[in-house]
DNA sequence: TTAATCATGTAACACGTTACATGATTGC
DNA sequence: GCAATCATGTAACGTGTTACATGATTAA
């Protein structure tokens, strides 16, 4: 259960709109967790009746009619005891799930170009994602400069480190396998 | 649809049970595709249903009965229009989702010791997957004797490279954690 | 005698994905 | 005039998780 919680814990810096919250997710959350819009207006829902937060209507003209979430106090509870618990999941952590590894597992019924293609496609969106990690470290510094908590950004910093070593080591091994591949057409 | 089209790989390779098929999962592709034993059976009864496979009923004495599923040829041509789809899904391939690192994330709400504790433990669970990789390498030279299939091998060392880089990448991040967090408490 | 291996699943619920629905305002 | 931004969701379906149920044989 780590969408409810990301969303608790975001709603624990200050009150949000699913709006609001969909966007967070999308900027700075989705590089571990992603989620759909439709999804986090139903967790909010769900979790509202749980009794882990508050919501309010805020009337707009020119705008569209809002609804603020604010957490409760068993919602801070709830993410203080989730953050806390003993089980840390260790392994999902480090487990890899990917379509992507499952197909190349099973390319040996294709020919090798196709393969190449795939790889290639793959080292490019890798290509793209270590540029885009000097934009993440700005936006964390950016983002803590408006929540103005100079604990938090310490802790956003570490979750970018691991995409800092985690997107060349996939270009790393594009490239090998890339060499790879081009030895079997031999 | 990874799990289905990863149970007609295997079955395209040569006919097994859904308690094989739930150990092959276990064994080789469990390193990007994780699944439920009783998701196993599930699937293999829509995939019947959709024509993909057949079984038969294995009469055995002095050990239970078996349901023997192979590969239809209407389940060869769905297998192989998935490999060569040409939308590889490169984002999700590329993208984290992990409830630890959102814990991460929110851990400045908590004490820094805490935070170490979980590094640390993620720490030695990656070492232990360091190790593990050359086990994995035994196991796909061996895998490949019983297939006979060299250019089938050939893409499982593929995939198991991605391992080889991803395991020690993920002891060097906890390593920088574990001093950055260090410093934190200074 | 206890745990592991062999072998099958069902049921209920939680979570993720996709498509659809609405509609005003603002900037190019 | 057209796309983007703001703002809310519902419905249906697909996938993942957890708990439960059964029961013989074999090795430590």
């Amino acid at each position: 259960m780590s969408l409810k919680h990301g969303l608790l814990g975001i709603l624990n810096y200050l009150p949000r709109t699913g709006y609001d919250l969909d966007k967070s997710f999308k900027d700075s959350l989705s590089f571990f967790w992603q989620a759909n819009t439709s999804q986090i207006y139903r967790e909010l829902n769900i979790m509202e009746k749980e009794g882990w937060l508050e919501s309010e209507w805020i009337i707009q003209h020119e705008k569209p009619n809002k609804r603020l979430y604010s957490i409760t106090e068993e919602g801070r509870k709830e993410l203080r005891e989730w953050l806390s618990l003993s089980t840390h999941d260790i392994d999902s952590a480090l487990s890899v799930k990917s379509s992507f590894m499952m197909r190349l597992f099973f390319s040996g019924e294709l020919e090798v170009d196709k393969a190449l293609v795939m790889v290639r496609a793959f080292r490019e969106e890798a290509m793209a994602r270590v540029e885009y990690m000097s934009h993440a470290h700005e936006a964390i510094s950016s983002y803590g400069e408006i929540v103005n908590h100079d604990n938090r950004m310490k802790y956003w910093q570490l979750t970018a480190m691991f995409g800092d070593l985690y997107y060349p080591m996939a270009v790393e091994w594009a490239d090998r396998a890339i060499v790879f591949l081009e030895g079997l057409k031999e």
